[in-house]
This record gives C-alpha cells, structure tokens and sequence, in this order.
RNA sequence: GCGCGCUUAGCUCAGCGGUAGAGCAUCACCUUGACAUGGUGGGGGUCAGUGGUUCGAUCCCACUAGCGCGCACCA
C-alpha cells in the first residue's frame, strides 16, 4: 500500500467496475427507495450547487441501498428550451447566421446536434463524482416516452376545461420575443424618473397633471382615472382630455385603484401595458390600444412620428416634444421596480398577446391538502409556508413559448383560426370531426420546459403505461432540491402528480441551501467566482483557471477584477483533493442554513481525513496480514471493547443524522468516531497490546521490573495470544464496519480499503468480487457503558500525565517515573487490569502506589478523581511553571466551583430542579472542592520546595 | 408593505433550558517503527443588544439593531 492515499489513482477504476456490475440498478427487491433527479440543463454543465446535491442524494441512495431497500435513482435532463435556444442561436450569430435564415426544421436539427455534443458532459461530471443512478434509466425530457406523457397531460387538462387558450396580458421578453410566466420575471429595484405631464381638458378649463415612470406608453392611453372621492377631481369625473401628442380623447374616469396621495392622485390608464391597468381598463369597458411590437417598437397605433421606434427612443421623443409642447411639467428622481426577463436580463413588456394557459386553482387545491394533511413533509419544515403562500395566492400558469425548441403544442388551426387539440392531427381531426382535406396548421408555439419537468417524477417512470417501475417506485420516496425552484418544480409536480398520477409524486421534499463562495457571493459566470466542482477533485492550475474565468464573459470589462480576485484567492491553483474529500465537505455543509458559504480549507481537512483513514487501514493489514484470526477464545480488552462501544454510539449519531437530513451530523459522527476514536485512542491502545511481551512471544519492549508487591505489566491480562487475537480482530473488524457507514459519503476511498480489510475480517471471500456498495449498512447495538467508564479512567490518567509532559516541555520520548497516592480500591483494579495502556500512551514507566506511610517526594500532580497522579518533579519539572500551571488549573476549577456553589445555595433551585439535576451538581461541587484542596494542598508542598 | 431567515472563538459553522463545541488558523514541543495530508499539549467566546418567562436562558417569548432572502407592489 502507498503510504498516502491518491485518490485519482483509484477514482475511476472503481466507478467503471461499479458499472460494469450494474451496481445501481434496483435490485428488484425489498422495499422501494426512489429519488428522481432534478434535471439539470441536458447541454450545461453541473456547478457547484449540482454537485453538492448530487451528493446528498447518492448519500441517501447509497445508504438506503445497503440498508436493503429496492433502490432507484433516477437520472436524466431536460431540454431547457430557452437557455438551450439562446445558445445555439448565439453560435449561429457568431457564424453570421440566424435562427430565421436558418428555418424552423433546420434550427431544430441543429439544436439536437448541440444536444448529442454537449450532453455528454454532465453524465461523465456526475460519474466523476461517483453517482450511483441507475444509468440504463437515464431520461431526457424531449425523449419520445417523455413528450408522449407531455403532450398526453396538456390534451387531457385540455378536454377537462383546464388548459384554454385566450389572448391576455403577459410578460412578454422582447429581446426572445416570447412570453413567460410570472416566475420568470426578475423585478429589480433600478434608479429611474418619474414625468409630470399634463393633459390638457378638451373644454378648454385648464389641465390634470399624471406622473409616470414610462411616458412613452401614453400613446396608448386610454383614459386618466382619479379616486372616486378626491374632492379636488370629483367635479372632472366624466369629463375628456386630449391625449398629448395624439388627436385622441380620453374620458376621466373614477377608480378606487388609485391612491390621491401619490403624485398628483390622478393616473394615466394604459390597459394595453400595464397589469392594473388593464384591470382598470376591464372595469370601464376601455379600449385596449396595443402600441408595441413584438420587438417592442412603436406600431401603427402610434402616431406616425413615432412609428418603428424603439421604446426607449421613443421614450426620448416623447418626451422631447412634450418640452416642447409645454406639457412637460416637471422631471423627478424615482426608484422603480423594473421586470426583467430572468434569461435575457431585458426589461420585460407587458403585451397583449394569444397564449395557453393553465387554470392553476382547481390543480392548488389539493395540492395544497397534500401538504397540509402531510402526505407530503417539508424539511426543513418552514418551507412549507412558503410553498402555501405561493399556492394559496397561485395565478394561471402561462405555459406556451414563442420558442422552437420544446415540445410544440398539440392544437392546429383551421383558416378560420379556429383551434383543435389532439394528441396528434389525425386524432384532432378524428375527435372534432374534421374532414381529411381541411388544411390544417400546428400551432407554432412550445410549452414551457417547467411543464415537462412537471411530470418527470412519473413520466420517467413510464407513465402514462402502467409500468412496473411506476407501480413500484411512485411516489417517490424524497426530492432532494433548493428552494429556489419550490414554486417552479416543486409545486408543480404535486399538482400534476396529484391529477395525473393518482398520489403525490413524492413523500418529503429536502430543501437544502444553496452553495455560495466564501465570501457568501452566489457563484455566477458573471462574477467570475465560479469553481469547476472537478477542478477541486482533479485540481487546476492559476493559469488555467484564469482562463476558464475570464473567456467568454458577457461583460468583457470584468476581466482585470475577476482575475485579480482569483489570483489573490488561488495563488496556486486549486490542488488536487479528490471526490471522497470534496463530497464529504459538501454533506458537512448539509446543514438546515439556507446559505452555504463553500471553504477550501474545509477541502483539504476532509482529503486528510481520507490520508488518515487509509493509513489506519495500512496499519491494520500490517498488523493482520498473516496473522491468527479465528475467534474462539479471543480475548476481548477493555479498548476493544470501548471502541466497540463508541462504534455503536457513531452508528446511532449516522443513523438519526440520516433520518433527519442532516449529512453534517453524519460526517461529523464519522469524522470524530474514525480521527479521535479509532486512530487517536483506539490503535495506540492496540499497539499498546500488540507490542507488549505476549504469549506468542512477540517481540516487546521488556518493562523494567516493578516494585515488590506491585502487578507486573508482563503478567496483566491483555497480552495473551487470546488477546492479541481479540485486538487484532477488534482492529480490523471496527475499520470494516467503519469503511461501510462511511460509505455513502465517500465511496471511493471506502470501497479501495474494504476489498483489502473485508476478507481480513471476515467479511467478504477476496474473490468473490463484491463491492462495499452492496453490503449491509452497519447497525448500531448496545453501548457497553462499563467499558466507557473505566476507559475514561484510563484516558484521565494519560491527559492528566501528557498535560503536565506538555505544559513543563518535558521532551515526549522521555519516560517518566509516576508514583500513584490517596488510590482506591477502584483505582487499584483498574490499574491492575488496564495498567499496560498507561505506560505506553503517557509514556511512562509502569505506575507504583505509594505506601502505607510512605512520603511522597515534590511532584507534578494530576487528578483522576480521588486519584493523585505523581510525576516527581526532580531535575525534571521547574517548580515555577509548576506553581503557573496549578494555579491556573485551580481558579478554573474554582470559577466553575462558585459557579455551581451559587446554583446550590438558591432554596428556589433545590426545590424546582429536578433531583437528578441537583444530585449531578452537587457530586461536581464536591469533586470540585477536593480538587481545589488537592491543588492548594500541591501548591503549598511546591511553595516550601522553593522556599527551601 | 407582507412573509421568512441569520447574528456563537480570528475565519467557516454546529449546538442546546442545566459545566460553551468542531474544522481551519494560531502558539509551544515532537523527523516515535499507519499517517508531518502527522502526533502531543496550550491559548482564544459577557453566544448582537434590551426586557420578559423560568429555580436556571446562548437556547423559549417580545422588542431593538445590523445583514440577507422571497413575494407583492403607487402610477
């Protein structure tokens, strides 16, 4: 074996076995643990914020399939139509075509070839980082299977009444020319004018003043509404203005809508683009004057003037002339909220256009119960509020794109623009009676992305057959997603779950938090901070990782800053660390924070948390390799029972850490059982036993003999055959079991040390060739609490010696003479069956008790209870910096004493606490009180040395 | 405006009605035969502030301050 571990020597062997064995597929029994994959872009690449998920889930997987359960983990991706059409188009710009030239057909085609190149990338990221899904499974939204399913939803939410078509206000993206819905839109507070203009009446008295943040929509104007009781337009109610720069009238209405405290109380009403306007517009029966185009230019309903500009030109020009007409009454500073399309970044248009939609609140409502009667859990449970905040206040849902990638709409229309829906055009013709020879044309438009992947937890199953798959694994068992997307996929799975699939398509929904930088920054392109999640498993050089920052930026401009910020971050580089190492940061970081600030330096703990592992492990098959391993008649010590003990306790912490999605909790119960426990305490103590003189007669390091009277450590149990048996045994068994429930975090590392240590402990024939990954997830048993007790005697001792070798700089290979005072009959026993570990972890000689009577010479103490431990303090210790250090020792222990002291001098405490409470304080108290004596009473026999 | 979250060691974060924890950083000593990606020991916190509930509050409640997020917005 290496004497470090290299991950990237291991990785990719181990994850092309695992598939070569088809490892990840459901094992077709048991009962059935499933995610679905929320799927990413199928031409993106995965992130930080992916990767960090993915390894939640692969945990959960992982783990659930040890455990025996029927386990799936379903892969796939979606089309993404609007970034993947952004894309694609950008490629065409830059060989000078366009989408247009190109033609429907062909842009589509050429769109699929991106698709077949770049799609490749997530399956190799995610293999990378050791995903066990069930790859044979692997879906794509735009699959014949999937847009089956899809085009089978709309058509029947169609016949029920639940889809309709009907010409609306939307957010209309001009830049995409395409309509989105509500959740697409990105309101962002930006610096802006509000315009005091005055439309004069048309009798000639005098004019009303409307402010606006968007002067240029007053062509389209369609009336100016004041508050039914605002004494001071109450009279002009009903009365005409003359819409500036137009030759039309527009009526002064009344309308509770405006507020007579803002502005001047009276506003323009634009119900062609504006949503409360076109409310208001709705109430009086107002014309709806559409003057943009889809581009958002001035139209023909514009005066010619005007005609073909650009809305921001236009609004120029208005402006312009109505300085010049006088009406232009004043100009003030505003912040306004404005729409932008959370693609493109373009400020969105309200426009009146012809859309699909889904009337959404026959779809809420059980959507809603689901949650309510616990059919589905929120974890953490607050974000359940959020999802009924949204779904209780749920608007219709545009669902169709002016896009051509996606799935496009099952309706056709006749000449007369008359629309017929059907799973295809022979079924809409079939269905509404249509004679064969009726020109027919599809409707242009797709649907939304979030549509389809509305469906994916049962459309991936193979709904709408009656698979097995489907019968077997819905409802999902967990999603596994960040709140970001609650109300775009989430909610609108358990709608159409809940329609479609009979149930909803998931038991609990694990939101986790998203994966910022470490200065708490989002990672975006933009910025510049993005990091490869393989970048830090296969490291990356300054220079390459500059490069990869700073090409291809939407805003050139930011290249000097983004590189100063990496190279003052990651002056070399990122290094080398491996998935195991990068996994187990991410699931330490699965805590319930909704902010997740990534840290490299947690990267590197967690790679020499790997190192220390595999090289416990290379001790273990150094000291196993060859050896005796039968069990009968093994001897088991008191270390190897206490870590057996510890074990469990781990076991117990990983188990409710999974329970309640907290992989923190797991990793840190993993961390501090297999670091502190095992490779701190537990393998010194074994070698504290292997190395002692046994009876096999291995080479050990023979003791100086002891004192008459007192046990010799050659002749204390622990040093046996038997107990060498049982300590190697107890070695290798508890890395055996520890490699297993460390598993599911990290695979790879876990898996290269179990093929070696399993057969060592029993566990697994060398040639049977199984994997870690199917065998069963460890459980945790009873704690043996007596061991813990006397190990924690034993430890005391050792912390108590090391602290006074470390605090009196008393070199570690020196060994000390320790004598033992004031030892009870405890004491004894322990001392006489556990002394073998004292010698060798406090590096001291073995441990004489004090006579009856005899004096005890000037000595460094330390206290194990009533135990005095004695380092005689000749030519070793100086007696100053003994003093130091017992006097620090004791005013903390009396700051602790008076503390508790208080506590127990309150009549209220000892009458309300409960007893057990009191008892523990009071024992403390006492404890604390002979040690304070034992200390002053140390303090004063150094004081006299020193005086002498 | 409505809703939600956060504030604990220098940094990043756990925690919890009953003696404040981890990793990293830091200081001292140690090339000990699994590991210097290491070992041993040490230092470091009026748990944002104020008030309340309680025998007891870092934890529960209220308010305040600061930071952040979501939703909805007055043209």
């Amino acid at each position: 074996m290496d004497k470090s571990f290299s991950p990237h020597a291991i990785e990719q062997r181990i994850y092309a076995a695992w598939e070569a064995q088809r490892a990840f597929a459901p094992r077709g029994h048991g009962q059935p643990f499933c995610i679905v994959i929320p799927p990413p872009n199928v031409t993106g690449t995965l992130h930080m914020g992916h990767a960090f998920q993915d390894t939640i889930m692969d945990a959960l997987t992982r783990y659930h399939r040890m455990r025996g359960f029927d386990t799936l983990w379903q892969p796939g991706t979606d089309h993404a139509g609007i970034a993947t059409q952004m894309v694609v188009e950008r490629q065409l710009n830059a060989a000078g075509k366009s989408r247009l030239e190109l033609g429907r057909t062909a842009f589509v085609e050429r769109v699929w070839q991106w698709k077949e190149e770049s799609g490749g990338v997530i399956s190799r990221q995610m293999r990378r980082l050791g995903a066990s899904v069930d790859w044979s499974r692997e879906r794509f939204t735009m699959d014949e299977g999937l847009s089956r399913a899809v085009i089978d939803v709309f058509v029947r939410l169609y016949r029920e009444g639940l889809v309709y078509r009907g010409k609306r206000l939307v957010n209309w993206d001009p830049v995409l020319k395409t309509a989105l819905s509500d959740l697409e839109v990105a309101a962002q507070e930006e610096p802006g004018h509000l315009w005091h203009i005055r439309y004069p009446l048309t009798d000639g008295g005098g004019a009303l003043t409307v402010a606006t943040t968007r002067p240029e929509t007053l062509l389209g104007d369609a009336a100016v509404a004041v508050h039914p009781d605002d004494e001071r337009y109450r009279a002009l109610i009903g009365r005409k203005l003359r819409l500036p720069l137009t030759e039309r009238e527009i009526p002064i209405i009344a309308d509770a809508y405006v507020d007579p405290a803002f502005g001047s109380g009276c506003v323009k009403i634009t119900p062609a683009h504006d949503f409360n306007d076109y409310e208001v517009g709705q109430r009086h029966g107002l014309p709806l004057i559409n003057i943009f185009t889809p581009e958002a230019a001035l139209n023909e309903a514009a005066p010619p003037a005007y005609r073909g500009l650009d809305r921001f030109e236009a609004r120029k020009r208005v402006l312009a002339d109505l300085e010049t007409s006088g009406l232009l009454e004043k100009t003030e500073d505003h912040k306004l909220t404005v729409p932008r399309g959370d693609r493109t970044g373009a400020v969105l248009e309200p426009l009146l256009t012809d859309q699909w939609f889904v009337k959404i609140q026959p779809l809420a409502d059980p959507a809603i119960r689901a949650v309510e009667d616990g059919r589905i859990r929120f974890i953490p449970e607050q974000w359940s509020k959020v999802y009924f905040d949204w779904m209780r206040n749920i608007k219709d849902w545009c669902i169709s794109r002016q896009l051509w990638w996606g799935h496009r709409i099952p309706a056709w229309y006749d000449e007369a623009g008359k629309h017929y829906v059907g799973l295809d055009e022979a079924d809409a013709r079939r269905v509404h009676g249509l004679p064969a020879d009726l020109p027919l044309r599809q409707d242009e438009d797709v649907l939304d992305t979030w549509f389809s992947s509305a469906l994916w937890p049962f459309s991936t199953l193979g709904w709408p057959a009656d698979t097995l798959e489907l019968r077997t694994f819905y409802p999902t068992s967990v999603l596994v997603t960040g709140f970001d997307i609650i109300f775009f996929w989430v909610a609108r799975m358990i709608m159409l779950g809940l329609k479609f699939a009979g149930d909803v398509p998931f038991r609990e929904v694990y939101v986790h938090g998203l994966i910022r930088d470490h200065d708490g920054q989002k990672m975006s392109k933009s910025k510049g901070n993005v990091i490869d999640p393989l970048d830090i498993v296969d490291g990356i050089s300054l220079a390459d990782l500059l490069a990869k920052r700073t090409t291809g930026l939407m805003q050139p401009q930011m290249g000097p800053a983004i590189e100063k910020a990496t190279r003052k971050q990651f002056p070399e580089g990122i290094a080398a660390f491996g998935t195991d190492a990068l996994r187990l940061t991410f699931a330490s970081l699965a805590t319930q924070s909704r902010d997740l600030r990534f840290d490299m330096a947690r990267v590197d703990s967690y790679r020499n948390f790997c190192n220390k592992l595999w090289n416990a492990a290379r001790f273990v098959l150094m000291n196993v390799e060859g050896a005796n391993l039968t069990e009968d008649g093994a001897q088991y010590s008191l270390a190897d029972r206490w870590i057996g003990a510890q074990c469990n306790a781990m076991l117990a912490r990983v188990a409710q850490g999974f329970a309640e999605y907290r992989l923190d909790a797991v990793v840190n119960a993993l961390y501090e059982f297999i670091w502190n426990d095992y490779c701190d305490w537990y393998v010194e103590l074994a070698k504290a036993v292997l190395n002692a003189p046994g009876a096999t007669g291995d080479a050990g390091e023979p003791e100086p003999a002891n004192a008459p009277g007192q046990p010799a450590p050659s002749a204390l149990p622990g040093v046996s055959e038997a107990a060498h048996r049982g300590t190697r045994l107890t070695l290798v068994r508890t890395l055996e079991t520890a490699l297993r429930a460390l598993h599911p975090i990290a695979p790879f590392v876990t898996e290269e040390l179990w093929q070696r240590v399993a057969p060592a402990a029993g566990r697994a024939e060398p040639e049977a060739g199984a994997s870690i990954m199917q065998a069963p997830f460890p459980q945790s048993a009873a704690v043996d609490a007596d061991s813990v007790r006397d190990m924690r005697w034993v430890m005391d001792f050792i912390l108590g010696v090391r602290q006074i070798r470390g605090e009196m700089d008393i070199a570690p290979a020196r060994k000390l003479d320790v004598l033992l005072q004031n030892a009870n009959a405890e004491d004894r026993r322990r001392l006489a069956e556990h002394g073998l570990y004292l010698t060798r972890l406090a590096g001291v000689h073995p441990p004489r008790l004090l006579e009856q009577g005899e004096n005890a010479p000037i000595a460094a103490i330390a206290l194990v209870g009533e135990l005095q431990v004695l380092v005689p303090m000749a030519g070793l210790i100086d007696p100053a910096a003994e003093l130091t250090r017992l006097a620090k020792r004791r005013s903390r222990a009396d700051g602790d004493l008076k503390k508790i002291s208080g506590k127990l001098g309150n009549t209220e405490f000892l009458a309300n606490a409960p007893p057990e409470v009191v008892a523990k304080d009071q024992a403390r108290a006492a404890e604390l009180r002979t040690e304070i004596a034992q200390l002053d009473r140390q303090c004063a026999r150094v004081e006299a040395l020193r005086a002498q």
